[in-house]
DNA sequence: ATCGTAGTTTGACATTCGTCGTAGTACGAC
DNA sequence: GTCGTACTACGACGAATGTCAAACTACGAT
C-alpha cells in the first residue's frame, strides 16, 4: 500500500524561516505565482518548470513541508494549492507582497 | 588604503529572491528585527548574536548585498540600518509582515 | 493483465551555505 | 608613534541545497 496521504505542517508548526526559505528560490516562486493565479488545485503536470521532473517533485515537497502549499491526491494526479488562509493568518501581508512582486517581475530577471 | 565605502545594490538591482534568501536565516532575521526596533544606524557591536564575530560579519554582508540593510562607516564603527524606504517601495508590505512575525515569535522557536 | 500517465525515490554530483579561528586592516585615543 | 577597539579577509570544514537520470509505485483505462 501507499502513503497516499501527505504530511502537512499544522498551522502552529509553520515557521517563518521555513516559509521564507521556501519562497527564496526561482522555481518555487514560479510555482507559487502560478498557484496564486489559478486559485484552485492544480496538478503538478500543469505547471511547466525549467527543471526535470524529479527536481520539480523536490521543490513541491519543500513548499509543502514549509506549509506554503497543500497537496492532495486525486487519482494519479496530485493537486496543489496555496495555503493562503493559513499563511495570511500567520503572516498577514507576506504572501500578498511576494505574489505581487512576482507578478511585476515575471520570473527571474537580470538587473539593469 | 581602504575600501571604506561599501557597495550597495541600487534599488533597481534588488531582487526578490535575494531579499527572501537573506531573510530566511535566524541570525539575519534577528539583526533585521533589532534594526527595525531601534530605527537608526546601529553598530554591529551593539547587536548580540549567537555566533562568532566573523560569522556575524558574513551575515551583515549578505543582508547588505541583498539590499536589506545599509552600512556606512563612522569612525571604526559600521552603522547598520534597514533600507525600509527602498524595500517598501519595491515590495510593499513584505518587510512589515516579516518584522511583525519576528516580533511575535521572539527569535527561533520550536513548534508545540 | 497490460499499458500509459503521474509522480516518487534513490543515489550521485557540484555548489552554496553557515560556521569557526587566525591573521590582518582601519581608525580614534593616548 | 603605540595601543585598543571594531570590523574584515582568508582558508577550512561539514552540512544543506539544487540538479539530474534511472528505477520504481500508484492509479485509470483498455
Amino acid at each position: 500500500m501507499s502513503t497516499r496521504i501527505l504530511d502537512h505542517p499544522s498551522v502552529g508548526e509553520i515557521r517563518l524561516e521555513a516559509v521564507l526559505h521556501a519562497l527564496a528560490e526561482p522555481v518555487r516562486l514560479e510555482i507559487v505565482r502560478f498557484l496564486a493565479d489559478s486559485g484552485r488545485g492544480v496538478p503538478c503536470s500543469e505547471i511547466e518548470l525549467a527543471v526535470s521532473k524529479s527536481t520539480g517533485t523536490h521543490h513541491y515537497r519543500v513548499l509543502r513541508e514549509a506549509g506554503v502549499i497543500r497537496q492532495v491526491y486525486h487519482g494519479t494526479a496530485k493537486l496543489n494549492s496555496l495555503r493562503r488562509d493559513d499563511l495570511d493568518a500567520l503572516f498577514p501581508g507576506l504572501l500578498d507582497s511576494v505574489i505581487a512582486a512576482t507578478r511585476r517581475r515575471p520570473a527571474s530577471e537580470a538587473p539593469s
